[in-house]
DNA sequence: CCCGCCTGCGTGATCATGTCACAGACGCCC
DNA sequence: GGGCGTCTGTGACATGATCACGCAGGCGGG
């Protein structure tokens, strides 16, 4: 389903096709324009590269290598247990940076989590010493890691929260409202399950029952919404 | 079971009997020793207060005071769910800091979480201006908070992963050779129970399975861990 | 000493979820 | 049409959470 790209390094040591002229993408960043110019100088000149879907950034136990800032597109990064089960950790957009990346650049430690591109991604890679030299000398830059950092551990408080004490069913109601294009969701059963952190024969019969209150038709790799109210008063009832 | 203790202000408006004088408790906290004598003096003089065993220091829903720095003892930090249940999400021990609270410091969210005191404990608050003006000019001291973000960090990937992909039964063995003090083990079911993330009852039926196998003897308030070998070999058997 | 009460513990019943095994359905390519 | 891989539906079962009790030990008041 994941397509393996480049292996461990992907990011670090990318196939050229997919690398960039190097050019002023800072303009294109707003994350970034708090920064002050000699920052800016400094990441003005970093290569772009272009992941397709699918792509691994890296695999439990890779060593970091430099600190990533999504462009475009968008990362997930997954939690994956004994069973091949996997639960998504969190999801890095366009203008934020990934935290395992941070935690291994300060701390050496190497990932425990699984990276994975869930559409096409633009990135931009911050060497590791130009890194740490940002961090003391840029407060700007510092700022902007400081908050994505909290940002995260926020967003890590409330999964656990979600998932130890809210139900499969909620889970899902919350997850099929936020992922809705056109009271339509395009995923297969097995992908809703991983992001939600269950398993999928659950999310079958989940679905099944919410099909039978007539709140939702499932197809092959989507999933109708028909009633959006009703998934909505569910996902908001904090149902334990 | 837990006392309150001056409610939502209590680690900022704490009852004058638990001040102490201001000391130079710099100079028994070695997690500070980087720091520039100029910090060193800008901390010097903050009071340290002592808070009992059961002192809650904040509640979901508090707004963030200070800073806090634990010189001494234990505060445990739960996350609590919809039918009372709590899980211990980290503890913080001496020369931590709380990462909950410089979220709420950098971020204004409030707290969501709920930190109380697991012994007698002896903390120095850093008031919201000083924390962010050190955070600013005091690089020793920014290193010391982010690596403490990032310790943190790492620690709730592995509770994530512990609590979603091991089994009661892991982690209660892990618990209990964890804490054992002469193969002895004080705490009432329900405390161990909050602890690993489950709930009395199953301990209750885990710790009798333990016992008919001949590895642990329950007393009122305590196990007694007879074959501690056995447990730990569990413990490590990363059973799913 | 007896009683009432609180806390901690043990247990059965039931529900929610995760896991395993397997079969049918759908799409796609040859 | 036939073969193959992916997606989905289902039954059987194990684990864990919740609910509803009852029982035991400890403690203070009478």
């Amino acid at each position: 389903m994941t397509q393996e790209y480049g292996g461990a390094g992907a990011c670090a040591r990318p196939p050229s096709r997919y690398n960039r002229r190097m050019t002023d993408w800072l303009l294109h960043t707003p994350a970034l324009d708090t920064l002050d110019a000699p920052t800016r100088a400094r990441l003005a000149g970093l290569p772009q590269q272009t992941l397709p879907r699918g792509a691994v950034l890296f695999r439990p136990g890779d060593a970091v290598e430099g600190f990533a800032i999504v462009l475009s597109g968008r990362i997930e990064v997954f939690l994956t247990g004994a069973g091949g089960r996997e639960l998504l950790l969190y999801a890095v957009e366009p203008g934020q940076s990934c935290v395992q990346t941070t935690l291994g650049l300060l701390g050496e430690a190497p990932y425990s989590t699984e990276a994975i591109t869930a559409q096409e991604t633009e990135v931009v890679m911050i060497p590791r010493a130009l890194f740490r030299a940002l961090m003391d000398s840029a407060p700007a830059f510092r700022q902007l890691v400081f908050a994505a950092f909290a940002e995260r551990m926020g967003g890590m408080i409330q999964l656990m929260e979600r998932v130890s004490f809210q139900s499969v069913e909620c889970r899902l109601a919350s997850w099929l409202c936020g992922h809705a294009d056109g009271g339509r969701v395009q995923a297969t059963q097995a992908e809703i399950a991983t992001q939600i952190g269950s398993a999928r024969e659950v999310v079958s019969r989940r679905l099944d029952a919410f099909a039978r209150r007539g709140w939702v038709q499932t197809e092959r790799g989507a999933v109708v919404l028909t009633d959006p109210g009703a998934l909505r008063r569910l996902a908001l009832s904090e149902g334990g």
